[in-house]
DNA sequence: TATTGTTATACTCTATAACTATA
DNA sequence: TATAGTTATAGAGTATAACAATA
């Protein structure tokens, strides 16, 4: 059936809000978050399995606890993640002998092997994201968004702030 | 108790990671919209609530559906949040002369009372959120956000891609 | 007393499917 | 047959609290 009655159907939000930087930056967040997750569903994992092999790569075995500082998360949440980890084959739970309550989190070949992986599709989906824009551009860019990180990320990790 | 083991306790994500365009949009993406949430709450409604209202006093009376088209939530969802704005006395519900079907949505004074409070809100967000950024570097970022958002939302509003 | 890993619970969002009444 | 509104359900994500083992 074709539109009638007082309904256009096609309606759009004002340009008062779309056209708004902090409305095009919600939008593009979960956008690009999404593509992520799909772009590393192949693997078996999701952005914060990846988040979490970069962390133990770049600093040697760590504790689940530090895991949840460093990517924000609760360590509750943490649990799940390294148990899924663990069932792929990609990170090992071992007692840490200095503290007993601590499981000292360590790579595995597989592990090392999904990072790869993971930077590759992190590096095609950036390049992807990232066409419409040149190189002077995507300087301005990160330049601009790490400005707002600055000041609204690192005083307020989680983002809930005010 | 203080840090001990093979264990820094502040580890961070690698730059590699934390230092990239989608990292820090999906970051920025979300903590504006927890404070665009939270900064609704006194008004007693949330940002879809806003964009309800918004729409329809920029398209006059809307049905369910278009509103749902317009702000890209199913309209299972709309359901409640129309509800939502019934019970607060901002929009009410009238039969569609043209289409028994649809339910043809209308502002109440209180609504437009709510927009007003809530463009204030929006305003002050707005201000505070680009306090880093100068007129110029807001200018750059809007055309920089916009081009990504033609290439990626314009395509695939719900940005679930690739 | 405080911290680590764990489990449990609840609350929101989202996605999907199905039903009804109308077209 | 298709559409508008509605209801129900299931899944993911997040937040909170509590518990046992250990510090």
């Amino acid at each position: 059936m074709v539109r009638m009655g007082p309904d256009s159907r096609d309606a759009e939000l004002p340009a008062q809000v779309s056209g708004r930087i902090g409305y095009l930056l919600s939008r593009l967040g979960v956008a690009r978050q999404r593509r992520f997750v799909a772009a590393l569903a192949p693997l078996g994992i999701r952005p914060g399995h990846y988040g979490a092999l970069k962390l133990i790569e770049a600093h040697g075995p760590v504790s689940q606890q530090t895991l949840a500082d460093g990517l924000r998360m609760d360590r509750s949440v943490v649990v799940g993640a390294v148990d899924h980890l663990g069932a792929a084959g990609a990170v090992q739970r071992r007692p840490d002998p200095a503290d007993r309550r601590r499981h000292a989190l360590h790579l595995t070949a597989r592990g090392r092997d999904l990072i790869r992986e993971g930077d590759a599709v992190a590096d095609r989906l950036h390049e992807q994201w990232l066409a419409p824009l040149n190189t002077e551009q995507r300087e301005q860019l990160l330049r601009l968004l790490g400005m707002l990180t600055k000041a609204h990320l690192h005083a307020d990790p989680r983002g809930r702030g005010r």
